[in-house]
RNA sequence: GCGGGCGUGGUGGAAUUGGUAGACACGCGAGAUUUAGGUUCUCGUGCCGCAAGGCGUGGGGGUUCAAGUCCCUCCGCCCGCACCA
């Protein structure tokens, strides 16, 4: 049908000019349109970036897909909004940078090697063939010279130096510790990666292992990464309160507590961390984590508490767990002597309740304001002391009894605290705690140590060297990329790097002697932290960007993905920013200048009276009721939820884009629901972004059987039908150009059918309103050139032009036109709309005022009665209150 | 439990600073053209009422000439964190 496109398009004018009631206008054909501007877009490298110091800057990012396979929902409704960003800010003249790339590394590989005996390396490039492919045929503004994957040695072997550097600079370490443990996936996993005690991506109970693993030091940062976030002012303030609240700072202090047996022996110090020192006159016992150093050396010789110990492992962290679980303890042969209340002594407890990974692994009890302590000293009849009394109840008979007193008071019976608010008594203690040497004041930090190693194959190794004599040995930088080995096997669980029979065997760097590989890989939310700064020089092999480029290009002016990475990859790349400032590698502090957390795409769920998942392909509406198309057998619906494979509400964006067009495709994820919504797709909506794009083709069709040749001279004066129609395109532009600024697209969508529905509607008579229709259409196609690109372009060489629309500045709305003369004002009786009247704009309030008094109905409604007083708002309302 | 968000027609959603609630779209109803390639066009469409008019933004209360918008209170749903001392 390409042949008779293109011949109705030329023929087209005359073809439809004095439409016969039978004909039929051609169909605008996407399937060719679209692939026929992809290819010359591309010939052309219209969106290939080079710096160019006279140009604004202006670096649109999506978060880079990991290659699973296919494209989803999801990956279109993200690309779609950062390529109306990019495709707009070029329009308004930026130098605009919007590239793309694979988050290459991870375990879906490996299980695919696992399962269909594929190669982790020829699947995932496989899959990024595929999804290239799909990517390509959604028309965006890419510039795929700088396309990067992840897996790729010429990327990680930058990475692997990067991480040498911080090594050397103290930010890399080695720790033992109590690590989360996936047992699906065999390998541990940072604590932000398990989520309600589960591992991210297999949803199994993590377990509780003691390994020495790679850690990086982003706790060295805790308090900028805290601070910095009131500066990121275009970040939404949702993400910025949940990374405040991971990164936990609370003010409190530590405390020293000396030891002893119950004989008086000293047995050393037990240090403690409180946001409470000012109810410290109110302890009554002291608990130690049963990961506590000194727990696990007290059951080394009783096996009661070994037992206990073992007992708590067991105990899952889930949140269902934690609530239903019991407090329980275990009483040490240990007293612990108050730090201000000289010969008093206290029970020394394991218990369950207390963490390791949090302040110091102990605490002081105080029953009487703690519903933890509370709870437990019930359990074991320990004594609940009121130190803190409401500010109304009498200090002498306040007593803590059935719950514990939590909210602010005052203290007492607390020696030099008595008196004092909550507050006050917190500086008084600490300051008093330093002069006696007994405790200070101190910061305390939820965040802990992002945990980088992995024990699987498919990740960038870290490029480290055990040696028996000289320990732990950096890779020489010559000797970067450490490579990952091609010949492994996945016949068996574990990591494929550990059994490889010859990798690991290497000399030692240092002694020469004979040496181990580390064969760990990195976590690959290290390969994300960074990637946006390789592509500002995507091919360098000299390091892993060019400073020059790299100033040039970053920071990343508007970032777009999903909400779910708001801890994760945002934390992880704004560490990592901080990592290469501290070994010099920039000045920056942080990557992300704007972010935008786009919704999911949603779809209703359908089940099969046996209980089956089925595909939205496979029902369909028959009546009021679903059935299912095989066997027309009842087919229960179940609300919108995210799409997902294991609920099969999937729809295939490639189906969608052969079916109906990328610009159809576009325009549906823009249209009705806000981009931080959740968007709910439905076959109607995509009907209706389908017949809309064919309207406007054959609305422009019609239109340009009437409209003057491009470059016409604008007419001297308009009959009031054209001022009317130049009033609405100009109106466009304003609002349309804001809400894309405002991330308002549905907005934008909204404005630009009512301008469709103006041009659709104007009656031409003259030529001042031929012109004004030419001007009404050509600012049209460039407001939808974001968003339907393809559309767009055709029109604009319908148009007459014939540079790319794509190379085309965005439209300039005239000032004169955004405001009308006449203005319609709401007459109000009471404050009840009664009728409207129209008024010329900036009419003085005594003439609306009297305009408003003569309207038919406001006098039926005032019934003779005379107003009280007349409100008048100017060009908006006149409100007579009786 | 802590932190945050949201509640508007049959549906998705509009509504700068308090100033005509329901833009735009879907759906639905009526009609017209064509009758089939996923048609197109016109009109209507918050609720009650023949009408005048009344009632309407989760419920209740308040401030104001005027409240979806501000304040108080209650209810419901969603998200994040969670035995964090």
């Amino acid at each position: 049908m390409t042949r008779e496109a293109a011949a109705g398009i030329r023929c087209g004018l005359g073809f439809f000019q004095g439409i016969s009631v039978s004909s039929t206008p051609a169909r605008y054909n996407f399937h060719e349109t679209e692939a026929r501007w992809q290819k010359v877009w591309n010939e052309r490298q219209t969106f290939r970036a080079v710096m160019d110091r006279a140009k604004p800057k202006y670096y649109v990012l999506e978060m880079f897909p990991y290659p699973s396979g296919r494209i989803h929902m999801g990956h279109v409704r993200n690309y779609t909004q950062g390529d109306v960003i990019a495709r707009y800010k070029r329009a308004r003249g930026f130098n605009v940078l919007h590239p793309m790339g694979w988050d290459a590394f991870g375990l879906p590989a490996e299980n695919a090697a696992m399962e269909k005996k594929v190669h982790p390396k020829k699947w995932t490039y496989e899959n990024i063939a595929t999804m290239k492919a799909q990517l390509k045929s959604m028309g965006l503004s890419l510039d795929w010279s700088r396309e990067l994957a992840t897996c790729d040695p010429t990327y990680y072997r930058h990475q692997q130096k990067m991480f040498l550097d911080f090594w050397k600079a103290g930010l890399a370490y080695r720790k033992e510790a109590w690590v989360n443990w996936d047992p699906v996936d065999n390998t541990v996993l940072a604590n932000e990666q398990v989520i309600e005690g589960k591992g991210w991506r297999t949803g199994a109970p993590v377990e509780r292992r003691k390994l020495t693993q790679w850690n990086l030091k982003i706790t060295h940062f805790a308090d900028e990464l805290l601070s910095r976030l009131d500066t990121l002012e275009r970040w939404p303030e949702k993400v910025r309160l949940m990374q405040a609240n991971w990164i936990g700072k609370s003010r409190g202090a530590r405390v020293f507590w000396d030891l002893t047996d119950a004989s008086g022996a000293d047995r050393g110090k037990l240090e403690i961390f409180t946001t409470r020192p000012d109810t410290l006159y109110g302890a009554s016992f002291a608990a130690l984590s049963p990961e506590h150093p000194i727990v696990s050396e007290l059951a080394r010789n009783d096996p009661g508490l070994e037992r206990f110990v073992a007992e708590c492992r067991k105990t899952g962290t889930a949140a269902a767990e934690v609530e239903t679980a019991e407090k329980v303890g275990y009483k040490l042969p240990l007293l612990a002597r108050h730090p201000l209340i000289p010969g008093k002594t206290m029970p020394v407890y394991a218990a369950n309740f207390v963490l390791m990974e949090y302040g110091t692994g102990a605490i002081f009890g105080c029953p009487g304001h703690d519903e933890r302590d509370h709870e437990f000293a019930a359990k074991y009849g320990l004594p609940i002391l009121a130190v803190v009394a409401p500010a109304d109840a009498d200090p002498n008979a306040f007593s803590v009894t059935d719950a514990p007193f939590v909210e602010d008071g005052v203290i007492i019976n607390s020696d030099f605290l008595n008196g004092l608010g909550v507050d006050d008594a917190k500086a008084r203690v600490i300051a008093r705690l330093e002069e006696m040497g007994v405790g200070k004041g101190t910061t305390q930090y939820r965040l802990r140590d992002w945990l980088v190693s992995r024990q699987r194959y498919w990740g960038c190794p870290i490029p480290a060297i055990h040696c028996e004599g000289c320990g732990i040995v950096p890779v020489p930088a010559k000797d970067l990329p450490v490579q990952l080995p091609d010949d492994v096997t996945f016949d068996r669980p574990g990591n494929p790097l550990d059994r490889h029979p010859t990798w690991k065997h290497v000399d030692c760097p240092k002694c020469g002697g004979p040496g181990r590989r580390e064969t760990d890989t990195f976590d690959t939310f290290i390969d994300s932290s960074w990637y946006f700064d390789r592509f500002t020089s995507p091919g360098l092999e000299t390091a892993p960007f060019d400073r020059e480029e790299n100033e040039y290009w970053m920071p990343v002016d508007q970032y777009i993905g999903g909400v779910e990475h708001a801890i994760l990859h945002l934390l992880y790349s704004r560490f990592w920013t901080r990592a290469m400032r501290e070994v010099q590698m920039t000045s920056r502090d942080e990557p992300f200048d704007g972010l935008f957390t786009q919704g999911m795409v949603c779809h209703e769920t359908y089940k099969s009276s046996d209980g089956q998942w089925l595909l939205p392909e496979e029902v369909a509406r028959d009546g009021a009721k679903v059935v299912r198309l095989s066997d027309k057998s009842p087919v229960e619906v179940g609300r919108s939820e995210k799409m997902s494979k294991s609920r099969k509400n999937v729809v295939d964006p490639d189906q969608i884009i052969r079916d109906y067009g990328a610009d159809t495709a576009r325009w549906f994820m823009l249209s009705d629901s806000p981009p931080e919504r959740d968007l709910e797709w439905t076959e109607a909506g995509v009907t209706g972004a389908w017949r809309f794009q064919q309207r406007l083709f054959r609305i422009a069709s019609t239109a340009l059987e009437q409209v003057p040749p491009a470059g016409t001279p604008k007419p001297a004066s308009f009959p009031d039908t054209a001022t009317a129609l130049r009033r609405a395109a100009h109106k466009a532009i304003a609002g349309v150009s804001a809400d894309i600024e405002a991330f308002h697209f549905n907005k934008a969508v909204a404005r630009l059918y009512e301008l469709a529905n103006t041009i659709d509607s104007v009656k031409v008579t003259d030529d001042a309103t031929k012109w004004a229709l030419r001007e009404a259409l050509e600012v049209f196609v460039r407001l939808i050139g974001p968003m339907t690109p393809h559309l767009a372009e055709e029109l604009w060489q319908q148009l007459g032009h014939r540079s790319l629309l794509a190379d085309s500045p965005w439209p300039v709305p005239e000032d004169a036109l955004l405001v009308d003369d006449t203005v319609t004002v709401a007459v109000q009786l009471n404050g009840k709309l009664r009728g409207t009247i129209a008024l010329p704009k900036d009419a003085p309030k005594d003439v609306a005022e009297a305009a408003a008094l003569v309207l038919p109905e406001l006098v039926r409604g005032l019934d003779g009665r005379t107003p009280k007083r007349v409100v008048v708002v100017p060009n908006r309302i006149v409100n007579v209150v009786i």
